[in-house]
DNA sequence: AGCACGCCGACT
DNA sequence: GTCGGCGTGCTC
């Protein structure tokens, strides 16, 4: 029996009755003072005296977890160096969900010969029953329609429910439970919109793939060329075999205009899952996958782990997208592990995007996966160019941060009743906030990191920690008075800047302190399509996914921000965000234009961009991460040590040093203070493991790990292929 | 992960 | 004298 706790190995139980268990099914056991749901994975393995094994407490009434799935969880745990308890921890998520939902209780009239009823009341069930008016309403209400809810019933007879419970106390009516039928597996789709040649030829060939078994495919196209329309069909496909289909989605901010569009494609609603769903609504769908009657699920990277009974599609949209990555407990990356369900599950996979991932990429060259490559969008006006802002050559103001061609050009943009986006990738009003008297520099005192200045909220915080203190009036490290100065700009210093140069524009700040939740993204996106804003100033949040008929500028305000700290991935993060900012503009048939503000305007990743060049920037971009030998043509492990006693922190990281696995091929570099050398309070050291691309890295490091076990509040995270380097 | 057992400070 | 802080260790 597999539980759902940090453990590697599974327990045993005993079976008393005969009608034994299967292999998958979901039970309860008892575990020390405590009752857990568990998986059986096998049979006992008879390594405890007999007496020590208990009985288990009671199955669950669902169907058992098919083998692909718990595949999965072995494989994702060797993977990932974790115990598969806590893999098999994030598919029984929903615990709640192991009860069948509460029956709806409805009223009847009793059972009996039909005739009986027919003649009527009063019939012999009610004889010794007092008829009043209220109670033949009643009986006359149940006779002539279905069995309903009590109130429902009073309220049909124009009574209050009590006289519905007399007559139900009386026998004259029956108390029913009624349990809901399992929704109905859809029938006959509407027809598809009308596609483009290419795009039917594109859609017929994953469509062609379902049913077919494993397949990853790279479905690549530029904004507006109809992915999603295209991958639809290949849905649609799935839902006439008959099998379940899982969509990943990186944001629930893209959340509800994609479920609009699935429903005025399919005629329904899928199930959404994310971590936000509320308790009822969570147990409900995560019983219906396990079920199989959900067709469809749209999710984030945790509906991975959903028990479907018979998955036969799997699309990641933005497959690039960062927020896959899972970067604490089991770390992994969800688009990466969405192939291997999918191998494991016999299924097609279809990955979206269009800026794909150089690793993605790295795969279709080398001919794992397919690729389906939609041609240029369709629509009339072509896209916008991009034009450089170099901001040596006309600089802003000092301490302002529009330089005046990308203010005529917001300027032109409202003069013609034209709507412009302002991107950012900084929240707060400003990064770092020093002392003019003394030097000094607020930073957190649990992280490395300064505190940001937030002037809506009048505090300073921390990213990294959410450590927040109100804004000082004096220096705490010389105590002079106003002599704070905030540096650099963040989204609500440029909000600041707009508002005094164009007062009359409406402006609005998107980041993920104003929009929380799906809710407010949605009304934003509203208000922005309705023309009811004239700048939207935002982060990352406002980089996708969405068309906006009068929104013709877009203005990216700093593009040299991602690409200092020579972190593996920054020059194509920068290109990708980048990128789909750009997209944002001219969509609909207004021309747009695109400006793009930098101080290096020959940096190989601003050039590639303003050449819209994606295929050129790759090629550069492999190129130099194979002749380092990193990721994806070499593989990456990076091992965080953390402890709050920084001498017990590098106490242990030395005792890891003298233990380091010597394999051939394999480096291992460290420790050294990781990027954020103190998180939460918490001292980091951080050990790479650099090793050839084929190197299986896991079982390296598991034996590592337990030759050097540790104490004290001492942990260490592993992160198999990581992508960020904090 | 829980939840126990197990050893050292401020309280009815 | 106890109540209770959370450090270490076990759960078939």
């Amino acid at each position: 029996m597999l539980l759902p706790l940090p453990l590697d190995q599974p327990y045993d139980y005993r079976v008393d009755d005969d009608a034994g268990v299967i292999v998958g099914q979901i039970v309860q056991v008892p575990l020390g003072p405590r009752v857990v749901a568990g998986v059986v994975w096998g049979a006992g393995a008879a390594a405890l005296g007999e007496e020590r094994i208990k009985p288990i407490v009671r199955r669950i009434d669902l169907p058992p977890l098919a083998a692909p799935l718990r595949r999965f969880v072995d494989w994702l745990a060797a993977h990932t160096v974790q115990p598969r308890g806590a893999v098999l921890r994030m598919v029984l998520s929903t615990p709640a969900a192991f009860d069948a939902p509460a029956p709806r209780f409805v009223v009847a009239l009793p059972d009996g010969p039909p005739d009986a009823r027919l003649a009527g009341p009063p019939d012999a069930r009610l004889a010794g029953i007092r008829l009043t008016a209220a109670r033949a309403k009643v009986l006359a209400a149940a006779g002539a329609g279905p069995p309903r809810a009590i109130s429902d019933l009073a309220a049909a007879a124009g009574v209050t429910p009590s006289v519905v419970r007399s007559l139900i106390a009386a026998g004259a009516l029956q108390l029913r439970a009624e349990h809901p039928a399992p929704p109905p597996w859809p029938g006959a789709l509407p027809a598809g919109p009308i596609l483009s040649a290419e795009q039917a030829a594109a859609a017929w060939r994953l469509a062609a793939g379902v049913g077919g078994g494993f397949a990853a495919t790279l479905l690549d196209g530029v904004p507006g060329s109809g992915k999603t329309e295209v991958y639809f069909e290949a849905i649609a496909a799935a839902i006439r075999r008959h099998v379940q289909t899982l969509v990943l989605l990186p944001e629930i901010a893209l959340g509800a205009q994609w479920l609009a569009r699935f429903a005025g494609r399919f005629g329904f609603a899928p199930a959404s899952w994310h971590s936000e769903l509320s308790g009822a609504v969570r147990r409900e769908t995560w019983r219906q996958v396990a079920e199989g009657t959900v067709p469809v699920v749209v999710g984030a990277r945790s509906a991975l782990f959903l028990p479907y009974r018979r998955l036969g599609l799997i699309v990641v949209d933005e497959e690039h997208d960062g927020s896959f990555k899972q970067d604490d407990g089991v770390a992994y990356h969800g688009r990466d592990m969405a192939v291997v369900r999918a191998r494991l599950e016999a299924a097609p996979i279809v990955l979206v995007s269009a800026t794909p991932a150089l690793e993605t990429m790295i795969n279709v060259e080398e001919g794992r996966y397919a690729e389906v490559r939609l041609p240029a969008r369709f629509a009339a006006t072509p896209p916008p160019p991009i034009e450089i802002v170099d901001l040596r050559a006309t600089p802003p103001m000092r301490g302002e941060w529009l330089a005046p061609p990308l203010r005529e050009a917001i300027t032109a943009a409202l003069a013609d009743g034209e709507q412009a986006l302002l991107f950012l990738n900084r929240r707060g009003y400003a990064p770092l906030t020093l002392c003019r008297a003394c030097g000094h520099r607020l930073r957190c005192p649990n992280c490395t990191a300064w505190l940001v200045e937030h002037r809506l909220t009048r505090q300073l915080a921390c990213h990294h920690c959410g450590h927040r203190i109100p804004i000082p009036s004096a220096c705490p490290a010389c105590g002079a008075e106003d002599k704070l100065a905030a540096c650099g700009p963040g989204v609500e210093r440029l909000a600041e800047e707009v508002a005094g140069l164009w007062p009359d524009a409406r402006v609005v700040q998107a980041t993920s302190d104003t929009l929380t939740g799906p809710a407010a993204a949605a009304a934003l996106i509203e208000r922005i399509a309705e023309h009811d804003l004239d700048i939207v100033i935002g982060t990352q949040l406002v980089a996708k996914g969405h068309h906006f008929p009068m929104l013709t500028l877009v203005g990216i305000v700093d593009a040299d921000l991602g690409l200092g700290g020579g972190e593996l991935r920054a020059a194509e993060r920068t290109f990708q965000l980048l990128t789909q900012v750009a997209g944002r503009a001219g969509r609909a048939l207004r021309p747009g234009r695109v400006l793009l503000q930098t101080a290096e305007p020959d940096h190989p990743v601003i050039t590639a961009i303003a050449g819209r060049d994606r295929d050129g920037f790759l090629a550069a971009e492999a190129a130099d991460r194979r002749r380092a030998g990193m990721p994806p043509f070499g593989r990456l492990a990076a091992l965080i040590l953390s402890g709050r006693d920084e001498a017990a922190v590098d106490a242990a990281a030395a005792a890891l040093a003298r233990a380091s696995p010597i394999v051939p091929g394999v480096r291992i570099l460290g420790p050294a203070p990781a990027p954020l050398a103190i998180l939460r309070g918490r001292h980091r050291r951080r050990f790479l493991i650099k090793a050839p691309r084929r190197a299986v890295l896991a079982p390296v490091i598991r034996d590592w790990l337990r030759a050097v076990p540790l104490t004290g509040d001492l942990r260490v995270q592993v992160d198999v292929d990581p992508q960020n380097f904090l």
